[in-house]
DNA sequence: CGCACCCTTGATATCTTTCAAGTCAGGTGG
DNA sequence: CCACCTGACTTGAAAGATATCAAGGGTGCG
């Protein structure tokens, strides 16, 4: 059975622009069907096209590029309301890989299906270039970041932006996140190396500002590590809801 | 007088994904003004929406984001065909700022006929999708360039794919293309120091691979210079010209 | 028990930044 | 014409940050 649309438990959550219930109704129409996936599932591949498109609905997991010599940058944690596949969809193939972390629950849709949607709800089309645009924002911000930054700043701002997204969507009970990410996750993602990455955590760990071990986040002291990591305000903008 | 986007002089390089008549005829509807603007001209300013988007014409530039403590991030260069005001347009405000560094000549659009063009042209909304796309893969290059390699691979890189987007759009003669950027700029796109960046490029000066001084970028031997920056294939690929 | 995977820690090597000076060309006013 | 200034580029030496190498510890599991 799949969940409605309309009552996609996902909309109740203010990061996510509002969606008018003929948009709801019309996604659901575009849904094709509801999936779950184990951990370390990889659900879309550098180089290649997608047949389907996907929305997170529970659990998180990794963006990343391969590069030739075999190293990995992780691009992005992935969280419930992402939407994975956009440059198959519009590029005909993905620019980087996708895969689970936790088990994780999507919606699917079509890919075939995308040109019409721009035509029959141009609204949702509009809805999925302002996606594009939020994640080149991202991509922006974390750019600038390890490319000026120290590693307290990169791994102090990398755990403030994790901690409020994974508020965003519910994740967070006091003061607590589960987060079944590796070091070595976070290190691709950072550019550091794993043993710097490890010995920064450690850092953190002292100063109670943040801990982070065994799958669980602990933030402490949000403030500090928010001004650690060059996080400024505590707005999370809207996004909208594919 | 305005150049018709019918014969827009862009539409002739291989890079740009072909665009119908039709698209073209509607596009000229949707352009409102050209305009010819000075070098060290800021045409988008990060924190604030616009009234206009544009379209890069001629000339090159830079997009930038400025940091809490007054650092610079380089997110790209600007070169003919680049679409200038997506993140104001979808969603209310840019995320970074626009500035150009050479004289510049720009196609002008207005942001308020934005929701029409997606609604009166399906295919160019999702083009504009596309832009973001293409956008988004560069800074995941750039991410993964930048948060692992050494300064000769990240300078390597980053001349390379400057040479590479200048070929595209007819700006090389000769192995020799003019870049009038300064090195500071370099610097701040690669998040590299500006001593270590001169270092660098002299480093490949003397390695007679490539030498770029005085506004004017000369690239000796792009086979090596491809290797030294892990820049694969040859295949500019395609995408469209907004 | 042995193995695999992940986390942790210390010592050393490497790279990059910072600091400090110096060059060079263009522009300006006496 | 020259003195002076400014912005951009160049170079060397020392200080700082991060990577690499190496080894050990913990946990879950067949």
């Amino acid at each position: 059975m799949l969940t409605s649309c309309r009552f996609c438990p996902l909309r109740s959550y203010p990061v996510f622009a509002p969606m008018s219930s003929a948009e709801a109704d019309f996604m659901e129409s575009f849904k094709v069907d509801e999936i779950s996936v184990p951990p370390n599932t990889t659900l879309l591949t550098e180089g290649y096209g997608s047949e389907h498109l996907f929305t997170v609905l529970e659990g998180v997991g990794l963006r990343f590029k391969l590069l030739p010599d075999g190293r990995r940058q992780v691009l992005n944690f992935l969280f419930p309301g992402d939407f994975l596949g956009l440059q198959a969809g519009v590029m005909g193939e993905m620019k980087h890989s996708v895969t689970t972390s936790s088990a994780m629950r999507l919606c699917v849709f079509r890919r075939s299906q995308l040109m019409s949607l721009f035509r029959e709800f141009p609204e949702r089309g509009f809805d999925l270039t302002w996606v594009g645009a939020v994640e080149e924002h991202f991509l922006g911000e974390a750019l600038a970041q390890i490319g000026q930054s120290t590693a307290l700043t990169r791994v102090s701002w990398a755990l403030a932006k994790l901690y409020r997204r994974a508020r965003a969507v519910g994740m967070v009970e006091e003061g607590a996140c589960r987060l079944p990410f590796r070091q070595r996750d976070l290190a691709d993602a950072l550019g550091l190396s794993l043993v710097h990455t490890n010995k920064t955590l450690a850092r953190l760990r002292i100063l109670k500002v943040a801990s982070w071990s065994g799958d669980w986040l602990r933030v402490h002291d949000f403030e500090t590590l928010a001004r650690l990591g060059q996080v400024e305000g505590d707005l999370t903008e809207q996004r909208p809801l594919i």
